[in-house]
DNA sequence: TAAAATCTTTGATCGAGATCAAAATTGTTA
DNA sequence: TAACAATTTTGATCTCGATCAAAGATTTTA
């Protein structure tokens, strides 16, 4: 994607003006990442943010023993790190690519400039992290009170939406199990029961939506309920 | 604590003009709550955000069969909810007094009118919506990562800074389990083991910190590491 | 200050899901 | 397309922490 295109099409900078699309095109810098690179690590300072023109970049923690644990996924059209030049000023995660792919960094000294003229930008911040802390207070409630079956239930229907019969996971089985806060072999155990059970049919990626109503009933089920 | 004082003090408004604090002073209107009186629920539209004057309000999640989970305390001259007039314009949790208290009520329309003509605040938002996202992140770290003697311990830690010998519970037990992510009977026992290895001692809500190191050390310590 | 209500602790049991190990499948590269 | 690497699946075991039940302890109210 074009880096005018992709400014364009992120919600951060919805409703600016071409003449702000300016600017923010003049201070960003484009970086091309293969599978795999680290664009930052946990406790690093921030020195800006990013948007992504292609590709997918995972946004996960480690824990001291090296398991990880994705909280987001970012795709194309979208920013992360907007929140880490604020608060303490270091990245609170590692940010990696999962396949080639593309961003645009925006340095935090100019962006906080163009901010302080400017009322669009930051009423769209704030829209934004609200989201993104609904989010992540949903993962926390589910943590606590889904369990595994539950949380990929609420995965799948989401992804579907309304209509779709068929979906295809954007992320690997592994990751998924990692978004999900789970291991791969639960979640592959996991798949096989919601198969038995006639929920889904899984051929790869390719999952089927065999029962939808089943579906959402299970995912807002609790732990003990049945 | 006075209106006007609550105001000063709370972090959202730092920074920002005489005359500012005036409006703010103006559009707000204060309530006073007995213990136990819901704020607002989960799903209500979101009218508008509040500042804590006195007392403690928690922000928490319901399961469907009524369980608790508590997300957030919110201590006198912090605000919340202000994410929630963003976004998709409905409250996400629960807001529940756990003592006396007063809060001050910034009604969406007049506070967002105040936004578009200033830009301190708007910085200040996205600052605190900052902090609390990483703060999120750090839990959904920890509900995967943690097991529950190492969320007790970090939560003893961090609440006990670098000086004190002693510190004060600011909830109950019951509420500290919610919070961590545990029960009240899991959190019980897990304080004995605590005292029993004399990292600790426990009278009541007064607990002195016994063996610092050891005590970060097991805070820093993931599920199997012994 | 008695009694009622709430909170905390202790005991016993049980299950979801992590771990370890290994086989099977899929994807990649020479 | 053979050979290698990475991912996914299956099997067996084991543990943390939830649940259920009941007894103490503390706080509130009459």
């Amino acid at each position: 994607m074009e880096n005018r295109a992709a400014i364009k099409k992120c919600p951060l900078f919805a409703g600016v003006t071409d003449q702000d699309l300016d600017r923010l095109e003049e201070v960003c810098r484009r970086r091309e990442l293969s599978k795999g690179e680290v664009l930052f690590s946990q406790g690093e300072p921030a020195v800006g943010f990013y948007v992504v023109t292609d590709g997918k970049i995972k946004i996960y923690k480690l824990s001291p023993d090296g398991k990880e644990r994705i909280l987001h996924i970012v795709h194309e059209g979208e920013s992360f790190a907007e929140a880490a030049i604020f608060a303490d000023g270091l990245y609170p995660a590692f940010a990696e690519s999962v396949s080639p792919a593309a961003v645009l960094f925006f340095p935090k000294k100019e962006f906080l400039n163009l901010l302080k003229e400017h009322s669009q930008i930051p009423i769209n911040m704030i829209a934004g992290l609200s989201r993104f802390l609904r989010q992540f207070a949903t993962q926390i409630e589910d943590l606590t009170f889904k369990d595994v079956p539950a949380r990929l239930a609420r995965y799948l229907v989401d992804l579907a939406g309304d209509e779709a019969e068929t979906i295809q996971l954007p992320i690997s089985k592994s990751q998924l199990a990692s978004r999900l806060g789970t291991v791969s072999e639960t979640l592959s155990r996991t798949l096989r029961k919601l198969s038995d059970d006639d929920l889904i049919r899984v051929r790869g990626k390719d999952i089927d939506i065999l029962d939808r109503d089943r579906l959402e009933d299970l995912a807002e089920s609790t732990r003990e309920s049945f």
